[in-house]
DNA sequence: GCGCCGGCCTGAAACGTGTCAAGAGTATCC
DNA sequence: GGATACTCTTGACACGTTTCAGGCCGGCGC
């Protein structure tokens, strides 16, 4: 019920018969001391149940042990699996994540950012909410490491690691052009997002690269990368007539993709008979979804493992360190639901 | 590039004119600071740019402002949906969650808190491994306050929040009984998992229940709780002879199940007619499967919101609180995977 | 004018650790 | 035997806060 006074280093030293400046060698520099007081203090340390104060070696230190982490959606498994990746790299350092979710929301993310350098963590991995790259900045002026995660950065100073966006939104739009479809549908949100507009001007550039006209890319925005969202734009997009609706919808997450998949097997649509689809991010789920996905498949786990150790690398040796803009190149994975299709006119 | 000197609360004392007490107590209690100073202050802050270190608030207050959250897997939207109700209660309070993943392994589960204890959170909210209580009851002792998640505490002394999984395993037995399967496989595991073998009782219960022989019931235990381990599970069951395979299965959760329906798939089983099927949780994909599933609602984020909550009040009125264990009831969601099953014996 | 009160502010002492210059032994070498 | 070098250990200070016992000052009642 009551909570022992804690323990702190000066007990261990009583106790041992040393001094305090012994027992913090023990404890960070075993080799300098004597290998029977470090036993010594070791065994007080066990009896005693001596744990260290992160807080107080922080103070001390300047900087602690800790890293923030700032992901636009928990509920999205992409960005779960990009987070395995940055703990396990971190797991391994002895590093601890402070995980927040902006949820896609400035201020969210601006309160989030407030609080990580509040503790002082050695560095943040963020895929930002929006381009407010001056705030980043301004971080890092401040002595906070900040990598960027799949989101490319513009500056050169500014570490980032990311996917190839354009080249995901070429692959998936090559495929359904190349299975004959001429009204295809995009369908992505919200648009400042980085991610949606790259991979939509990825699928535009596929079109003039098959000396298409831009008509046959039409774009539906979302209010948010959701399965919700995704149902809404499919109603949307099955509100036109049928000899302007599209034959193909390529969606800018696994998300979406499922919402419109769900929404277009609620009114009888077939896919991909009726209207193919492709989604991105290749998730586990999308495999596992109503019709097989069709997806643009990212390096989730390295995403984050990488970011992580590029940002290790930056805290450890700064001297070695070079910025570097890491980017990874897509793959689609086609499934059933782009696989037979025939565009019927 | 040169990080500036961090600012700290004497630098704005200086500037302000005042002493660091005051500045302070315009932090922490701005009321009882003259409106005039306050405000001078409150300028100087602004302009110098200046961030409290929250290591040396800590370090001065015994507790910090984070607390902890292990989970069993990130990789479960079970648990991301859980993580997302205790980020908005915290997040309320001005808190911040170190987010762990224990991955079922009891090392690594030991390892992180470890790891936040020396972070001197102020509570741990844990999905534990096993029931190793006494690990949890240690850090109690130390003054970490703990709330057990997804699991029911044993000791009245220790909150706890939770779902009746027993009550969960007889609803999904139930339903596959009135349907007029007799011979059903559960698949669960690992057995470790107290989840696992409530939900298994419950079955058990609702068979005698039914005055049905134990043999109608036959367990499948699978290595984790993961889609691999259900497509594993799965193809066990086919390999049995026709007569003796189960007419229906039921998962201890969705990621099982939807393992199970991909293999059941790709060997052409149907679901329901030739198999039926009933996960667990059900995660937003469950709807959302090839054959949309029928699972035992739970739920998620009130699990966590509701826990934090805890935390919280016996955090900051430690007087007023009251040790409990709440216990949530799950609810069955029919689907198609369990629909319209017809036994063939 | 005196005593008292209340509002506002100050200054110093902690919190638990890391670091570092200096000291205490002890072995080595001529 | 004394100087030198080397190995361990010590003790004090610093990190950035919060807290708290006081101090100053102007106003009030007598």
């Amino acid at each position: 019920m009551v909570a022992g006074p804690a323990v702190s280093i000066r007990d261990v030293a009583a106790q041992a018969g040393v001094s305090v400046g012994t027992v913090s060698n023990v404890l960070n520099r075993p080799d300098i001391v004597a290998a029977s007081t470090r036993n010594r203090v070791l065994a007080v340390i066990n009896e005693l149940g001596f744990v260290p104060n992160d807080a107080a070696r922080q103070l001390r230190r300047g900087r602690g042990r800790t890293l923030g982490l700032v992901v636009l959606d928990v509920a999205n498994p992409f960005f779960t699996d990009v987070a395995r990746g940055v703990e396990d790299a971190t797991g391994e350092a002895g590093m601890a994540v402070i995980f927040c979710n902006s949820d896609g929301d400035q201020a969210r993310e601006s309160r989030y950012l407030d609080l990580l350098e509040e503790q002082r963590v050695q560095g943040v991995l963020i895929t930002p909410v929006d381009d407010a790259n001056e705030r980043l900045v301004r971080l890092r002026d401040r002595g906070v490491l900040v990598v960027l995660l799949d989101r490319r950065s513009t500056r050169a100073d500014v570490c980032s690691v990311s996917v190839d966006d354009r080249l995901g939104g070429e692959l998936a739009m090559r495929h359904l052009i190349e299975a004959g479809h001429r009204r295809i549908a995009f369908v992505g949100g919200p648009w400042g997002l980085e991610q949606v507009r790259d991979r939509y001007e990825g699928a535009r550039h596929a079109l003039r690269e098959a000396g298409l006209a831009e008509e046959h890319l039409r774009r539906f925005e979302t209010a948010s990368p959701t399965v919700a969202a995704g149902r809404d734009a499919a109603s949307r997009i099955l509100g036109l007539p049928r000899s302007a609706r599209a034959t193909a919808v390529f969606c800018a997450n696994d998300l979406l993709a499922l919402g419109v998949l769900q929404e277009l097997t609620r009114q009888q649509v077939r896919v991909p008979e009726d209207i193919a689809l492709v989604g991105y991010d290749d998730i586990d789920f999308a495999a596992a979804a109503a019709v097989p996905l069709s997806s643009v498949r990212q390096p989730r786990q390295r995403l984050g493992r990488t970011a992580a150790q590029l940002l290790l690398e930056e805290a450890n040796e700064p001297e070695r360190h070079r910025h570097q803009q890491v980017v990874f190149e897509p793959e689609l994975v086609v499934r059933e639901s782009s696989r037979y299709a025939r565009p019927a006119d």
